[in-house]
DNA sequence: ATACAAAAGTGAGCGCGCTCACAAAATACA
DNA sequence: TGTATTTTGTGAGCGCGCTCACTTTTGTAT
């Protein structure tokens, strides 16, 4: 049982290293599970005893690259930023993570991020949402909104991370400042609706 | 050529009421184009020399309630609203024409309508999401934007959309009250966003 | 009518993600 | 060691969206 447990990591990480490898150089869809499959010395069948579908696959990596980028943030934030910056950091230390998987990024995120009602969700994807959510919350709580943002707050939050997301995983701008500026702009934007419906919820009367 | 033309277009809209149909009962995702082909009384392959994909035979349907209600917005348009309330006309009157659509939207604008980059992107969709901009930007300049807002504010505005479309998609609150208020939300916050354009950081506040 | 070209319909078949009945190997127990 | 049990690997095969070589139908010109 140790040496076969040894074996089964082995053989998960030589799946995972592979389909980075296919992934990248074909992108999500035109590569094939059978590839990565004998890429990885398995037969086609046996890479669903380790990964229940394509899709969890991939999200497996975004999964573990958020995680990486959540640490990151921990170690480069020193506690006395203003709440938009501490925000910012941490999307900025995600996209970092992200980088490197990037060229196949898209359909991946589009699947398992986006929030549409879907028949097979990929739990990998729900997770790595409400942990992000979570690490938004704990951040605002640190600011001193205590009570947990409603849920239009939070889903407008959402909606702004996704369309970053997705605009960040085809910005050809040199440095993506194109990205920065999105960014900036979505938090800026966020920050000022939680501040503004903090206390008196619902009753914002904008006319 | 007369007979033939005729012949076609009842084809084709046989083939887009078997698929409400069919959609409507099974959902997008557990429908087969063999069976929509089937029971328009077309033999599977014939079904794709009217529509290229099951994804773009969807849109179809999706295009046009969306246009239908552009035009629903038109007509219940007085020219007297407010920015925030003519926008808000005009994505109710979206949402009501997609209404009957609902059981099975969310796999079909996952799909279109994301902003995500994709291999195979759905021509029906792109058109979509362009004419939504372009009558939003028609509001806009009716309003006294004159100048484009900038890609930043379209593309938060897009994702703010996507997210009440997806909220939307499966509210089930009596009366769409949640998804109201999200729409509220999302609007009022679009527009300080254009409003204060250049603004700085935070406190401006609505004037 | 007849011949012919263009348009529309057909269904076998492809490659995909994924399943499942079974085979092989690892482990537990005697 | 030998046997039973559990775990892991295998690849034929399914159903899907979609393609394409072919047949049938339609329209035109003689």
């Amino acid at each position: 049982m140790r040496i076969s447990e040894q074996a089964k990591q082995e053989n998960r990480s030589r799946i995972l290293d592979k389909a980075a490898e296919i992934f990248n150089s074909k992108g999500f869809e035109d590569s094939t599970t059978r590839d990565i499959a004998l890429a990885a010395g398995l037969a086609a069948g046996t890479l669903f005893n380790y990964f229940p579908s394509k899709e969890t696959l991939a999200m497996t990596m975004v999964s573990e690259a958020l995680v990486q980028g959540r640490e990151d943030y921990l170690r480069r934030c020193t506690g006395r930023e203003e709440l938009a910056e501490e925000l910012f950091l941490f999307v900025a230390s995600g996209l970092r993570r992200l980088r490197p998987l990037r060229p196949f990024l898209g359909p991946v995120l589009e699947r398992s991020l986006s929030p549409f009602p879907r028949k097979n969700v990929c739990q990998e994807g729900e997770t790595a949402r409400q942990e992000h959510l979570a690490a938004v919350q704990s951040i605002l709580a640190r600011h001193g909104f205590t009570e947990a943002p409603d849920y239009v707050a939070m889903t407008m939050y959402w909606s702004l991370y996704l369309g970053i997301l997705a605009f960040w995983s085809n910005d050809t701008s040199p440095n993506q400042e194109a990205s920065q500026a999105l960014i900036d702009y979505s938090i800026r934007m966020f920050v000022q609706l939680i501040s503004g419906s903090g206390a008196d919820k619902g009753e914002a009367d904008a006319s």
